[in-house]
RNA sequence: GGGAGUUUAGCUCAGUUGGUAGAGUACCUGCCUUACAAGCAGAGGGUCAUAGGUUCGAGCCCUAUAACUCCCACCA
């Protein structure tokens, strides 16, 4: 027997429980299901999970659930992503010191520890709202086996050519002090000044003017160029400009790109101020000149200037071409400037020795493969071809930091010659150990690579980590293409693709067939829901104990896949009332199903006809999450169920009620109707709703069909083929209740009042007068006639009360 | 500047291949109906952003325009 109230908080937590304990979602190996296998998307462990998190994750779940419901065998593993620059950031920020204030084995073990803490607490989340990925089956990227398939693919990407060792300008952030790659970018609009300098032409009284935002870069000025069209200045081409302030000679020199429309038309190139400057110091083979160094503070070249932090050298540089008469105007402008999307910092380029995976030579593959992908929903796809297209650099995966995985490599100290480890001595730190054989060159010291991987260098392999789990076949492609990998938009130009890359590169092939993007969901201004803004009153915690797991779920399900949604908690009381509907209707129809054993009798046509309906409802549902459209598919069970209610139920409980005056068989008609559409019901909640669903399943039809649990058990599936006719008869007959319903509202007449005659005018007479009794029952009517003809309903003579028969 | 999305009832949003505009919510009216008042029944409410075009017929297809959102580029 059901409880006369549901209580969400207390039956939520037995069944999790229950469901860890028995191990329900476990991947079956060596099972002949097809296997349907998820890339779950590993949260990068640096702050508190937020609703937005909570949405995409029920999204995944409920697809999971789905097709282990279809009788697949689901393997959804469960990782995180906890390594790297953003783990770094988050200790350093918790413990208020830089990772270069302790050695570096402390701050490994400080990070190490704080992702422990961290990952029980999502783990703990993941349980509360009933995720079914398995909590076994999960993997670390910072863990011993990821670092091996990482520094393995490392290996054999530097033996296939596809990565290389450059002293190349790189993109730098002075804050995190390393490099970073273009992904990581943000954009910033930042207030800065335009400022007209006066360059004075060598050995002469003439000077140009050149404008610049960044005159702090004057001291790393290689020379001054024109465009070749630009007549107006075309005298100036071979001669020498004197750089003010720092009083040093460059050449003008001509390059197509200089705009002759901005500024003065002549444009000063520094090493580097910006994209074009790397360009151009590459094509014209330009010297390099370090006006600042890796922490953003200015070098020896900076003269008077040196010490200073960039933004400040730049205002003194402005103060001091002022006072020399250098400045001729300054214009206010804002531009955009590329920032690190982890502090915010202005990115500057800076040449370094760097690790690069060749990506710009591969454009073609890499959007041939975003062709072949199947993207949910399809116009995600553009934002991968576009990122794509727009590619400049190559992917520079080192990173001058500690706590990630290192890189299996050492120098010569001699020679510099680049030695990799063995393949089978990995994982490796090539800080405790050394090379075992002398370079050929005879020296036999090494110096140890200390920059750590990028994060997503790892990340980049979760399709392979996560099949090693199953396998133990590391870097491998047995298991792949997985089905899905499911994640944020944002994330497309970063996991997305990189995860591509990699698995070209390594297999030639996709990583995974189908990819779903799930939408942001915003603060009530519009701003992203983030790790840090995230507040603590709509914490995924407090709305689970608000609301319950189950309600909470509905509201993520009901959002549209890929749209960007504002967090409102309209949807909850919805899910609130649907539960709880969920559970009156199944304590209905249950008090009357004890003992009952569902047998194939012959039915009244209203019951066939819910069961014909049920038949083409879920043929559709299940339609619509096979092509992950999770919130039409639940709109579908929501609005067939609420009909259930108000509608079948409504007609037929009176024949449940009393079986001595409408006969034996009547009820049992009702009966095995009410059976099937409620637990076909049931089963098309549970992906939705696994712990109410559960709990109803559990009480009654567990022990009919044999389950463990309803997520062991599969949908009922009545066939696919329904009878449109029935249906549509069906539906004339629930006109026909609603004309009478709408008749008695109309003349404020409770629903109970008896009316002594109805005419009903309809093209279906036959299938109405087969369901004279339901239509009477239903509608208080004493005396039913039909009449052949267009739809009309006509009454005569109110039953008084207490003349009622 | 390039790309993507959004614009439908007061609010939040559905609307699959073109065929009489839908749901939830709010508001209004009635009903304590042998599951559910967190319920049931009923009513009102829309120039489908704007302007053209294709079509017998357009919320949907085509062309422009506007507003908002996102991604990329723009950094002299």
């Amino acid at each position: 027997m059901l409880d006369k109230k549901y209580n969400a908080l207390e039956k939520e937590k037995k069944w999790q429980d229950y469901w860890q304990e028995n191990e329900i979602y476990r991947f079956e190996k060596g099972s002949n299901k097809p296997i349907y296998s998820i890339d779950t998307p590993p949260p990068t462990v640096n702050g508190k999970i937020h609703m937005g998190h909570l949405s995409s994750y029920t999204h995944i779940e409920v697809v999971a659930r789905h097709h282990r419901m279809k009788g697949e065998n689901v393997y959804f593993p469960l990782g995180f992503d906890d390594n790297g620059l953003p783990t770094e950031r988050f200790v350093e920020e918790k413990y208020k010191k830089k990772a270069h204030q302790m050695p570096r084995a402390e701050f490994v073990d400080l990070c190490l520890q704080t992702t422990k803490e961290l990952e029980s607490e999502f783990h703990a989340l993941y349980k509360g709202a009933g995720f079914s990925c398995n909590l076994k089956e999960n993997y670390s990227s910072i863990s011993k086996r990821s670092q091996e398939i990482s520094q393995k693919s490392f290996l054999e990407l530097y033996k296939k050519g596809y990565l290389y060792h450059a002293e190349a300008p790189a993109l730098w952030c002075t804050e995190c002090q390393t490099a970073v790659a273009q992904s990581e970018l943000e954009n910033q609009d930042i207030a800065s000044t335009f400022n007209y300098l006066k360059f004075y032409v060598e050995g002469s009284d003439e000077f140009v003017v050149v404008a610049t935002t960044r005159p702090e870069m004057l001291p790393a000025c290689d020379c001054v160029f024109v465009n070749p069209k630009d007549k107006k200045n075309a005298h100036l081409v071979g001669k020498k400009l004197i750089v003010p302030l720092f009083n040093f000679a460059v050449p003008v020199l001509t390059d197509e790109l200089v705009d002759m429309q901005k500024g003065s038309g002549v444009v000063m190139c520094c090493t580097f101020g910006d994209t074009v400057d790397k360009e151009w110091q590459r094509k014209h083979n330009l010297p390099i000149k370090e006006a600042f160094n890796n922490s953003g503070r200015m070098t020896a070249l900076a003269g008077e200037f040196e010490g200073m932090k960039i933004k400040d050298a730049r205002k003194a540089v402005i103060e001091k071409l002022q006072a020399l008469g250098l400045l001729i105007k300054q214009e206010e402008l804002v531009h955009a400037v590329s920032t690190h999307e982890r502090c915010g910092t202005p990115i500057e380029i800076v040449v370094k020795k760097q690790w690069f995976i060749d990506v710009l030579s591969h454009k073609k593959e890499i959007y041939d493969a975003g062709m072949k992908l199947h993207w949910h929903p399809e116009n995600m796809r553009a934002r991968f071809l576009n990122w794509v297209e727009n590619l400049q650099w190559n992917w520079c995966i080192s990173r001058q930091r500690y706590f990630g995985v290192p890189f299996p490599v050492w120098y010569c100290k001699k020679c510099g010659k680049v030695h990799l480890a063995d393949e089978k001595d990995l994982p490796v730190d090539p800080l405790t150990t050394s090379p075992k054989q002398k370079c050929e060159c005879g020296c036999s010291e090494f110096v140890p690579e200390t920059d750590v991987m990028d994060t997503w260098a790892t990340s980049s392999l979760t399709p392979q980590i996560c099949c090693d789990l199953l396998t133990k076949k590391g870097l491998d492609d047995t298991m792949t293409p997985m089905n899905l990998r499911p994640n944020a938009h944002d994330n497309i130009r970063v996991w997305d693709f990189y995860t591509v890359v990699k698995s070209l590169y390594h297999f030639g092939k996709l990583p995974w067939t189908d990819v779903m993007i799930s939408g942001y969901v915003t603060n009530p201004d519009g701003q992203k829901l983030s790790k840090k803004s995230a507040n603590n009153k709509n914490s995924p915690q407090e709305i689970i104990k608000e609301y319950s797991a189950d309600v909470t779920r509905y509201w993520a399900s009901s959002l549209s896949l890929g749209k960007d949604t504002c967090f409102s908690l309209d949807a909850f009381d919805a899910g609130r009332k649907l539960a709880n509907k969920i559970w009156n209707a199944s304590k209905f129809v249950l008090s009357f199903l004890t003992d009952y054993q569902p047998k194939q009798i012959k039915l009244l046509p209203m019951d066939k006809w819910i069961l014909e309906k049920y038949k083409k409802v879920f043929g559709s549902f299940k339609k619509n999450l096979d092509r992950y459209e999770i919130s039409l598919a639940l709109s579908e069970a929501e609005r067939f169920f609420w009909g259930f209610c108000d509608d079948y139920i409504e007609l037929v409980k009176r024949r449940l009620y009393n079986p001595d005056v409408y006969g034996q068989e009547a009820t049992e008609s009702a009966k095995f109707a009410s059976y099937h559409i409620l637990l076909g019901l049931l089963k098309m909640f549970a992906p939705f709703m696994p712990h109410i669903t559960e709990e109803i399943y559990q009480d009654y039809f567990a022990k009919i069909e044999g389950q463990k649990s309803i997520h062991n058990s599969q949908y009922l599936d009545l066939g696919k083929s329904y009878d449109e006719e029935l249906i549509k008869q069906g539906e004339e007959v629930m006109k026909i209740v609603a004309g009478i319903r709408q008749f008695k509202s109309e003349n404020k007449l409770s629903l109970k009042t008896f009316i002594d005659k109805m005419t009903v005018t309809s093209k279906y007479c036959d299938f109405i007068k087969l369901c004279e009794v339901d239509i009477k029952a239903v509608g208080s009517i004493n005396n039913l006639q039909t009449k052949d003809g267009d739809f009309s309903l006509a009454f005569e003579g109110i039953v008084e009360e207490n003349n009622q028969q």
